[in-house]
DNA sequence: ATATATTTTTACGGATTACGCAGTATTTTG
DNA sequence: CAAAATACTGCGTAATCCGTAAAAATATAT
């Protein structure tokens, strides 16, 4: 899908995604219905996303833990796909470096890190390592609050 | 800040950044005037934050690196927070492990990895080591745009 | 180049929502 | 227990959202 300055500016003006569409417009002079058609579009399109996120560290029993994930299969893409679907997953990054995959995961009182892993990774065959970061402390990390 | 079950009910229904607060209330029993005072006081205190989020593949030019660093000094919290003020930076987390900080950057075509190691990483001291991860595919990946 | 099809944008009206405020209820504090 | 602070509700008004239909712009085909 192509991005033109138009899509651009709105998705900056979301940086409060609770701003009307109606100012939007006024600020890019389109009318308020085109803003709409477009952010319908770019939502629609997994471009773009308007979430409530939260800071994992002001809710209590919620915890975040990075995973760097190296694998025996040299389909890394296929792997980061498994990964991102496990429970508790929040996002998967394939990178080039020492590992092949570094997975942000957010755990609760019920979901530890022990059944991250028991019940989680062990689903998925070829793993060769992982190796575990305890996020203790954040600046800026934001993210969606899981369901339960 | 003391997050009770209607403060996390909102929050939920909040995956939708821009489900009325109306439909909020009604979903919950309380009234919109408390779910909107609510959400202003969350927002507020940071802990909560309603933000459209892109896809970093989806918009050209935009790339993704996550840096683990580590750090001859002993207040990683502070080291942190000086890190989270550097240009590109989106979060950082401050871990255990290998690393003592893991920071995400974003990348654009005026702001490359060069860039962002020698005109900002440069100006922190005590930095004894940086890895870098370039995120080459991300599932599930979504960051705030940044400003320009 | 003209005509046709497709997509995008605009305009507008009714339903819905957000906002401010005043009053009431609830909780906290001394 | 009383007073103060905080939180919640109800309501009126202004603004926004949303569906639809027409107009404009863009792309495609002959």
């Amino acid at each position: 899908m192509y991005i033109d300055e138009i899509n651009l500016a709105i998705i900056r003006h979301l940086k409060d995604g609770r701003v009307p569409f109606k100012k939007i417009a006024d600020d890019l002079g389109v009318s308020e219905g085109t803003v709409r058609t477009r952010v319908k579009k770019l939502t629609d399109e997994g471009v773009l996303d308007i979430a409530g996120l939260v800071d994992p560290e002001a809710i209590p029993d919620l915890g975040v833990v990075l995973v760097g994930v190296k694998v025996k299969d040299m389909d890394l893409v296929k792997k980061g796909e498994e990964f991102s679907k496990l429970k508790g997953v929040t996002s998967v990054c394939v990178v080039t470096g020492r590992y092949d995959l570094i997975v942000t995961v957010l755990l609760t009182r019920d979901f530890t890190m022990l059944r991250f892993y028991t019940d989680e990774v062990s689903t998925i065959d070829k793993v060769q390592s992982v190796e575990s970061f305890v996020v203790y402390k954040s600046f800026n990390l934001k993210l969606p609050m899981p369901l339960t």
